[in-house]
DNA sequence: GTTTTTTGCGCAACCGATTGTTCGTATTTT
DNA sequence: AAAATACGAACAATCGGTTGCGCAAAAAAC
């Protein structure tokens, strides 16, 4: 007792073989007691559990690894050169992972990748620092996908993505983009303009589909809305605010928040005053246009929400046993000053 | 030979055990000639070393880790409810950290705290995910520090610090500080005002100083200023801004970009144009600066090296050998719009 | 030419868990 | 009452490295 009171005090790190002798049993029985696998009296279960709570025992990662070979890690992949509008997405996704990973006892890594280097990816999975990788988007290397499968490293893909055996989790983007389009429309606008990015993006279709349903719904043809796509940098955004103020557009829908900051700029370079002469909104809300001037109505999604998904994929994938809720993350659309009726 | 051509086309994964008969030497020669430890012949080493290289043999982490009692990975406390402003502060931080690492072999793993909860902390280190941990100026709980402390585990602290018993690296703050002020002095502005935070906090306390000696260097006294310290809020910055312009300043300089950002917002609404009737400049520049209206001259801090230094600092502290420039991390002046004079 | 020192390397224990197998005892079946 | 089965727990191997110690051979010192 009294040995066992200065143990607790000094704050002993006990390991399976010191509770196995304190308790006279096994180490296998201790290992057993607390997994639950293999035949352990109740009785004999219940000394142990309450042993390792009274002292705060915690089996020791890197053994346990060793013999499962398991790190009990996940790596996230992040692009190093992710701007400032980037980031904001990977913040609120990665919150959602480690919170994820963290219920079930696993950690996060972070692989910052450079392009198409593939160097820190290879570093980290030749030497075995995680059980799976959970890349975005904005990774569009297919090498690094192609590198993973041959290492079989299991791993999901945040984002759009259309080949089926590629575990992957995604935004809702279509039923957001048609609901704001929608809004936008019902607030009695004549054109919208629909200023999009890269079109062999997925992420892009999905979102002018979303668009065009919304026209579809009001038995009007998408044809009577201005689109310009592939839009990329602020002078092809310039191009096309000018298109859309030609073509008499009363309304603007930015597929991303990069392009709604182009587009903001361009006109206020123009002259043409948001909401008084034009209304515009952005599918993606990435706070920046929250305290905007004007602010800009947008489509936020629960980014967090993804992540957490995206985490649960691969932790199944790993053969955990995770109880998921099957739910799809979800989507606010935030009305703001951009789209005010005067 | 066929066996081992056969092998590598595999992609068989090699252990110590393996290469140890392959080359007819036993584990202990090859672990001492990887490491470089012990009494080995250079004839021995070379052949073991040419055997991993054309392998591609890498030691199994958790195995060494189990051996040395090292994860190999360091942590990261990033706050849960950091804002839109403080994250490109983390995400360059991080980088910087992340690139360190990697040069070591180590990695990091990311720990959302949020608060004064210290439950992920605490995961972490009693499941030994990490070796030594990594903290910024947001993590401003003391308990935490406490925690580790107490815990034996290793950290260091980015961000001031007047407790020399804990390692810490920090920006230049007081030195840039000057230089801002001492550019808006030779301006030829009269009047400046200081708006700042939470005095209590040392890197305040470093700026205000530094924008007194910009004063002191041209025989002026700090008096002739505006200062007004504790803004918290737009409300706290509203009042400031109104005391700023009663005093008559014809500068202001905001002693962080979250004050910067509300300072702009409360002079558009008071409609106090910059840079015509009011010069501003920020110190600490998170890219918003960059393309707000009008642009805002700011001091942008190396981060990414700052990273960098912590990161060799807490390596340091586990006894690894790095090769350290001892270079500060140093900072940038930039000009921007919004202290033009016209 | 003998003693001492140095060099090169292997044995075996260890880090702290997991797990297939074995084995004695208690319980059930026949 | 004997045989079969079920149960609870321990033995020992394993995961893949590191490291203290010892030993023989080679080199240096005497």
């Amino acid at each position: 007792m009294e040995i066992e009171q200065t143990r607790k005090e000094t704050g002993k790190i006990y390991n399976i073989e010191d509770i196995a002798k304190e308790l006279g049993v096994s180490k296998t029985t201790v290992s057993r007691a607390i997994s639950g696998k293999g035949r352990i009296s109740k009785a004999t279960t219940d000394r142990v559990m309450e042993f390792i709570a009274t002292h705060d025992y915690r089996p020791n990662t890197l053994a346990r690894g060793l013999a499962k070979s398991r790190t009990y890690n996940l790596g996230m992949l992040m692009p190093m050169e992710c701007g400032s509008m980037d980031f904001p997405f990977f913040q609120e996704c990665l919150r959602g992972i480690c919170e994820m990973a963290a219920k079930y006892n696993y950690d996060i890594v972070i692989c910052m990748v450079s392009g198409k280097d593939l160097t820190q990816l290879q570093r980290i999975v030749t030497n075995r620092k995680v059980d799976g990788l959970i890349l975005s988007r904005a990774i569009v290397s297919s090498a690094a996908q192609k590198y993973m499968k041959e290492k079989k490293v299991p791993f999901v893909v945040i984002g759009p993505n259309s080949n089926p055996d590629i575990p992957s989790v995604d935004n809702q983007n279509r039923k957001a983009s048609k609901e704001l389009t929608s809004v936008m429309l019902m607030k009695g606008l004549k054109k919208l303009a629909l200023i999009g990015g890269d079109q062999t993006y997925l992420v892009t279709e999905s979102r002018y589909n979303g668009f065009a349903d919304a026209y579809k719904e009001l038995g009007k043809s998408v044809n009577d809305a201005v689109t310009i796509m592939n839009v990329n940098g602020y002078a092809d955004a310039f191009r096309a605010v000018d298109e859309a103020l030609e073509k008499n557009a009363d309304g603007i829908v930015c597929m991303d928040d990069v392009i709604c900051g182009e587009v903001l700029g361009c006109l206020r370079e123009k002259g043409v005053r948001i909401p008084q002469d034009i209304k515009v909104a952005s599918l993606y809300d990435n706070h920046a246009l929250e305290t905007s001037l004007p602010s800009v109505t947008s489509i936020r999604f629960d980014t967090n929400e993804l992540g957490k998904k995206a985490c649960e994929k691969l932790l199944e994938l790993l053969g955990e046993k995770v109880e998921t809720d099957g739910k799809v993350p979800g989507y606010q659309v935030i009305l703001r000053e951009s789209t005010q009726i005067l």
